[in-house]
DNA sequence: CTAAATTTATGATATAAATGATAAAAATAT
DNA sequence: ATATTTTTATCATTTATATCATAAATTTAG
């Protein structure tokens, strides 16, 4: 990653959106900007936690592996999320990876001034709590999806958390780009199955592929997949 | 849920422990005590979030269903722990349920007292923001060996984790009782899956078996199992 | 203390999804 | 502009795990 001389506009990020706005001239010079290319880990899972980021610009995923070949993505970041706070609670060690799927743009702010940051903004607290709740919420919907939907309700549950997070583009489209490979992570599945999935919804009219882009073409179909 | 007469200690709960003493007066007379019987439902998912509850003895599975047939256990809370706190976040709703699996008594206190001991004691909300991010962090462990750790090693995990909670008698056996339908769901397996793994198990002489409780022979080679 | 219900035990069978193998196409690097 | 790497496209095969079916043993209820 390489360091930009342009900082962050201090109005994008969760901690700049809501700490006191008195506090904000003490987020100035504790933040850097950082830029990260395609494919370019932000930060590695297992390594000491140096401080948190947030997406300025571009698309993050956060992923955990499991050998050498697989991983799990558990949630895409964009412009304004943060990311890396996984790694806050008692051992300062980041359990997933950061990594940029596209150039990306991220504010770094140290630990110690990101925590002391929740010291005195309570209100930050409260909503990073509850920010907390919601992943902790989600996350454990997709634990139940993974342990008893088959792949292709998951798939189907991806397409709309993705159309939900990135939206569409004005032709239908949703606003990511994804490899297959990445979606096949996401959902927790292999490629292959993904692909063949991909497939049988393309022939049932339920979604449309144009290489890495997908759009929804029959909602109420897809939405029947989810159910059990 | 039948409620007693005898209030808790006022020592025990994670809300008790960690807001400052000066509060405890605050609490007493807004918290109520039940009883649940085995198998009785404490708070129910997609019910709305009426407060939290703190177990205040015995043992709660806290789970997700799928169909009318399955679900997923997704932790199991005992003296001291809070349940009902992923209630939290925007909507109101629980997103799981508590079942009680063995006799026990719990400590309910209303959502607007909840909140209102957030607000009033810092501690307690850094507290309770820090063990959101260790449980969505063991969420998300989880949630990547349910995609890419076959079941053994997922019971392997289990044991451990069951271990770690509740600890050993004497004999060397997990001292909590659990069906093997309840640690299947805990495992994200079947019934009969989790029988034959036991059982592979047991002649490997890896663990040992007696009715519901569980005991590790051999450390060294369970934890083999956790491995890719 | 007996009846009903739940939990455990166990094998046979089915199936969803992973693995393996290979080629073409596209993207990236030199 | 060409070479190299990555991503996509497919199909055949294997395997882990779920499903189905049934009986015995416990546990809970009346």
């Amino acid at each position: 990653m390489k360091k930009t001389k342009a900082g962050c506009d201090l109005k994008t990020c969760l901690l700049c959106r809501l700490c006191q706005k008195e506090w904000i001239p003490a987020v100035a010079p504790n933040r850097s900007t950082f830029k990260a290319e395609k494919g370019e880990r932000i930060f590695r899972e297992d390594d000491e936690v140096k401080g948190i980021f947030f997406v300025y610009d571009g698309t993050v995923k956060v992923h955990k592996h499991w050998g050498e070949e697989k991983e799990l993505i558990l949630r895409f970041a964009k412009k304004g999320d943060i990311i890396g706070h996984r790694g806050l609670g008692k051992e300062l060690v980041y359990p997933v990876s950061g990594t940029a799927i596209e150039p990306t743009t991220v504010c770094f702010v140290e630990l110690a001034f990101f925590q002391a940051s929740l010291k005195v903004n309570h209100d930050f607290l409260y909503a990073l709590m509850q920010f907390f709740a919601s992943e902790l919420k989600e996350s454990e919907r997709n634990m139940r999806n993974l342990a008893h939907m088959p792949v292709k309700g998951r798939i189907a549950q991806a397409i709309f958390t993705l159309e939900e997070k990135f939206g569409t583009t004005a032709d239908g489209y949703l606003n990511i780009h994804l490899s297959r490979q990445d979606l096949a992570s996401f959902v927790g599945a292999t490629y292959e199955t993904v692909f063949r999935v991909l497939n049988e919804y393309t022939g049932e009219e339920v979604i449309r592929v144009d290489g890495k882009r997908l759009a929804i073409r029959n909602r109420a179909l897809l939405k029947t997949f989810l159910g059990y």
